[in-house]
DNA sequence: CCTCGATCATTAACCGGTAAACGACCTGAG
DNA sequence: CTCAGGTCGTTTACCGGTTAATGATCGAGG
């Protein structure tokens, strides 16, 4: 019922369609993207840092590197002086992606944003980095609500 | 690396997680509620029907279905003039949940909305509708990136 | 009356995400 | 040197979401 939490998961549905469509017209699901942009930006990462740079626990970054192991664009070794580590390696596959997807990307954050003015682009910036704030307060301060304004 | 889609889903996430957490204090899991919402509207309705109302597949809606009649929550009736459908009734305990979760509910639409000024909510409003119908449209037509704008 | 197509719900197989249990490995204190 | 505790990755079991296949039922035409 609530106005901006409804429109909001409205919203976050449609665009998250949307990317995932884009993402899919190049053999990937949603969050594989992520995970290969982080190995972009450099090679060689442990499961646990691209889990912690992606703000998603390890388990996930294990499972989504497993298929993408299969689908050959990764590959898995582990660490020669830490045999705890394991390091995640792209492969020219999976490096060949990196062109097309981020340009898919930035052409998809122009046609989704193209009705908005240069204002309205700015201040819906700025109002969805006050909610992402408030968000993540509530999430480490827990239940708060008995006092919804600090005196 | 956009700009907006990448805050917009940080900020996403972080809003889900504050609603899944809050939800959960009631026992349920994020989703259940807007079944819930639907049927807090109107009782016996179908699956399909629900699933309409939540822009969500049906399989989605019988899944939900399953675990919340194992929770307690609803009945299931085959309708008695077309066998082919089902109904789906609220029992006691998942009626009683309606006024705790909608209050939650505001609550956190107001505590994440705190920060913004009366004008801020206003902008923000319209333009994650302006993204809403932009997104929407770019779903129902694919690909059409090679003629940004319409002369 | 009977069949054939449309309309339902259901199931199974995938995804991304989570939490919890597990096991392998390193490291530092004794 | 040993062993106890911490740090990893992996596995399993959920949940919400999807698509595709299956199955039961209704309804209309012949």
């Amino acid at each position: 019922m609530p106005e901006f939490l409804d429109l909001h998961g409205r919203t976050s549905k449609a665009v998250r369609a949307v990317a995932e469509a884009a993402v899919r017209r190049h053999g990937l699901h949603l969050g594989q993207d992520h995970l290969l942009a982080v190995l972009w930006q450099e090679d060689g990462r442990t499961p646990g840092e691209v889990a912690a740079a992606l703000n998603v626990t390890t388990a996930n970054v294990v499972k989504a590197a497993t298929r993408m192991t299969a689908a050959g664009l990764l590959t898995r070794r582990r660490d020669d002086r830490d045999n705890r580590l394991v390091r995640l390696w792209l492969t020219d596959a999976g490096r060949a992606l990196q062109e097309p997807v981020e340009r898919e990307r930035r052409l998809i954050e122009e046609s989704i944003t193209a009705d908005l003015s240069p204002a309205e682009r700015e201040q819906l910036m700025s109002a969805l980095t006050k909610i992402h704030r408030s968000a993540t307060a509530m999430l480490t301060t827990p239940a708060d609500q008995s006092t919804p304004a600090t005196p």
